[in-house]
DNA sequence: TAAGTAGAAGTAAACGTTAATATTTTACTA
DNA sequence: TAGTAAAATATTAACGTTTACTTCTACTTA
């Protein structure tokens, strides 16, 4: 057996120079019980001092498992590149941490839509499990969901539950985290309301919290006028042009409920250019609470999504759909954080 | 030979029902000219047909290369685990994005600074090179710098040129946006400057910036007050305790340099809760132009560092290292970007 | 003392590809 | 019509692990 030089050590050049079998360097540095202790230390010493690194590809090919999650992340195709959603930024963020702590590796995903996404990662080994995030849906997703399901691929998403199907989501409260602005606003002595953002099950999220909005304002005797309702996607521009045809419409309004912080920046820009008042004439409450809410002016009255928590229920609920175990869809509680944007 | 009925299909059956060798399939999924155009079609369709992907470990394995780049994302270690810092955090964004368009996957990392991350990646064939991204110095960095280059080990990072080493830096012109910046605050009347930001080679980035401005201090014949110079991380929090104690310390001043957006708002908190008017007392200023800078109030003057071309220079770079091309250090511009918070 | 049993190590067969080499088939030339 | 080049396909050996199976040693026990 002649010694490897320059290329990468494997666990033969280890092996020959411990004056063991390659497969008993394998166990070792495995810290498999099967191997005696005095050969482990050896064999480790010798795999440092080589800067051995087990290699990957071989490994899982072996084993048949990657301990890799996957990341795929919708962008609203209307949603040109420029910025991404700063909410999903942040749940990036959770997820890469709780994917770090758990032991796994993230492969990051943006997808096209048209892609034929569903079966990539998984079905190529490069990935253990899949975690779907983004907003609302698009063309085929519940189509390509049920795929993933045929396919067996593990995967939980983000987002609304999906009833029709067996599908591990975990999500928000949006109904209740709707409900609970409005009635803020209520208390805050507003009665004509305004939603930005739109109503429909192509945005779920959105629709459940224009749901819980319409729920409080019937609870409280308020009739829901469907005038004042714009469409709007999750960006500050379209929050601005859905607050302008508001504006436009003539409909009398002293509240807006953006569907989400940015398009609640965008409408109280859209107002301030239009002289109104924040929050004196218009209340305006968003939801998420992205970094920047806490920043605008006035500062922005929102449903916190507590993205460190999702991000560590999303992982752990992929590990354990890995590894068999039964999980559940759960919907976590929004929290109501008031700042200035809708008078106190 | 047997038909492969519950597991995922592998190559061999595909070959069996297209009636070919195992060898063609390869072949016929990837294009090569060798196979005849009439089988490739058929290989290709019963592919689909069975749904099969190639296994990324075995094919990687196989040629050696995995078509992955991996991203190290080192914070501040005083830094606790709650936020991420907004500007990489874009940064984040846009190297994903640029990595799909380049068809290379990218794997996400956060790095504790005592691990042994030098090696991890490259060495075990995870990824065919690794981008560094984090803000200034910390134990050891330099040092494993060195053994990276001495492993042959690809990769380019962000930051302040490394002059000591060989190594790719992709970073922004730090010293002239400190220059552009205060001569800035300077053609609006200031006389009496503070920098918040640790101003030393550990922090390189702050550095330069601090440097810029101490020459645009000189070249206008304005004396550096080095009690004015207050140490701070890039937080919110760091910037506000930084701004607290040049306010407790007595010294005059006029406008201030925040080493980062971060920094920069803290400091504006902490002038307001201190009855400070900004910008009409004190003028402050950021750096990076995260998200949230334009949203402050008073919305933040500061320079911006273009994420989106530089997560593309960066996978650029990498990918021409990748297969052995030169690649230069590059320095990219900033962007003064004027708003509210210095008086014009 | 022979047989049985852990404990520790070795041997060799996967894992599913790609690629170097070998073989067959086809098409064309002399 | 044999001979040859080109085109298409097949065979087989890697790639670097993990793991089922086998072997060897040393110690226990009847």
């Amino acid at each position: 057996m002649v010694l490897n030089l320059k290329s990468k050590p494997t666990s033969f050049d280890i092996a020959f120079r411990a004056g063991v079998s390659q497969s008993t360097v394998s166990r070792a540095l495995r810290n498999s019980p099967l191997v005696n202790e005095e050969t482990r230390l050896k064999v480790q010493a010798i795999a440092r001092e080589l800067n051995y690194k087990v290699d990957k590809n071989a490994s899982n090919l072996r084993s048949q498992q990657s301990s890799t999650l996957a990341l795929l992340l919708f962008e609203d195709p209307t949603n040109d590149d420029s910025l991404i959603n700063p909410f999903f930024l942040s749940m990036l963020g959770s997820i890469t941490k709780a994917c770090s702590d758990k032991g796994y590796d993230l492969l990051v995903s943006f997808q096209q839509m048209n892609d034929d996404w569903h079966a990539e990662f998984e079905d190529s080994n490069k990935a253990d499990g899949i975690i779907l995030l983004g907003y609302g849906d698009f063309v085929d997703y519940e189509e390509k969901l049920k795929q993933l399901i045929a396919q067996d691929t593990r995967f939980v998403r983000w987002g609304a539950e999906v009833k029709s199907l067996p599908i591990v989501s975990i999500g928000c409260d949006n109904f209740h985290g709707g409900y609970q602005l409005t009635e803020h606003l209520i208390m805050n002595n507003r009665k004509q309301f305004a939603f930005l953002g739109e109503a429909s099950s192509h945005a779920p999220e959105f629709f459940e919290r224009y749901e819980g909005h319409c729920k409080a304002l019937v609870d409280n005797q308020i009739s829901v006028n469907k005038a004042c309702q714009f469409d709007a996607i999750s960006t500050e521009d379209s929050g601005y042009k859905a607050a302008m045809a508001l504006i436009a419409s003539g409909e009398p309004f002293d509240a807006i409920f953006g569907a989400s912080d940015l398009i609640a920046i965008g409408a109280i820009r859209a107002l301030q250019d239009n002289g109104y008042q924040v929050p004196e004439q218009v209340a305006v409450i968003g939801f998420d609470d992205i970094p920047m809410a806490s920043f605008t002016f006035p500062a922005l009255t929102t449903a916190k999504q507590n993205t460190k928590l999702a991000g560590e229920l999303l992982v752990d609920s992929l590990i354990k759909l890995i590894h068999g175990e039964p999980v559940t869809t759960t919907l976590m509680p929004t929290n109501l954080i008031v700042r200035k944007s809708c008078g106190s």
